[in-house]
DNA sequence: TCAACAGTTTAGAATTATTATAATGTATAT
DNA sequence: ATATACATTATAATAATTCTAAACTGTTGA
């Protein structure tokens, strides 16, 4: 599939070079049916699969960031040991699987609109994001 | 305050030996009109104070999780680079403030009881935890 | 009361995830 | 084509956390 001149003019308009690299990651990122989740060490492994040459670990970090800061990733906080980063970047709500360490998203339609009725003065609402655990019903339940 | 006999007693319920290091850090922690959110740092910061010895960051490590694992704190996943604790156990949603990095607890009347349509097959709903990210309305937004 | 044991604490080493550094390489505008 | 600014790389550094093994201490039962 010839897309990766998609790639290189979508990172040309965000002001990122399209090298080598970049484009080999928003091909891994973007190339495919539907969004998803992934720690930066599945990213890695995805990566060194794909490619011929390795990529560095470095690489891979400041990529990410630089594809989080222009909003082509949105990071996800559920585990303070692991940074989980999402391909769909509108807002939405995640259910995770604590059986599995499985991120899913919801659906706009799963949950509906949360209204906060408390203002923290001279503050902006920047995200209202709800992490929904679920684990095996039968088994442990914590 | 001859509150420690409590700490004790409470201790010994859930199966933990009321060790002195233990029980200090009950006193840090429960010893006060409200609860609080705090990281290990913090709470290292504190217990240095409090103390005429010094405790070690395993120790501080160790009992912070076996609190946890018996239900006396909740951790609360914001920051992939540092872990929140909460002494306030009950389920409820947070403000977390971006521009200083403090934890706010929403009041129950603050948001609506959210409503999940969404079911995941064969598994339960461990938690429903809502974060709203605020930052200051001047200046910069993310 | 006291010995013995199991659970705890400790300091420091090890591990893991992430970031910084500095040299080398490369895309881009001229 | 070439200079320059930005990227990539391997490696070192850092930060948070966990592991380890030895020393210590509540607890239990004699």
């Amino acid at each position: 599939m010839p897309k990766n001149c998609n790639f290189i003019e979508k990172l040309r308009e965000v002001g990122l070079r399209p090298t080598k690299q970049r484009i080999k990651m928003c091909e891994v990122l973007y190339n495919r049916e539907k969004t998803f989740h992934f720690t930066i060490n599945d990213l890695v492994k995805m990566l060194s699969e794909e490619m011929s040459q390795k990529i560095s670990l470095a690489t891979v970090y400041n990529t990410v960031h630089a594809f989080e800061k222009k909003g082509y990733l949105k990071e996800i906080s559920i585990d303070s040991h692991k940074s989980y980063f999402d391909t769909n970047t509108s807002a939405h709500h995640h259910f995770f699987d604590e059986d599995t360490h499985e991120l899913i998203d919801c659906d706009e339609s799963d949950i509906d609109k949360i209204n906060i009725r408390k203002n923290i003065t001279g503050k902006k609402i920047n995200s209202v994001e709800v992490l929904v655990r679920v684990a095996s019903d039968n088994q442990n339940q914590k």
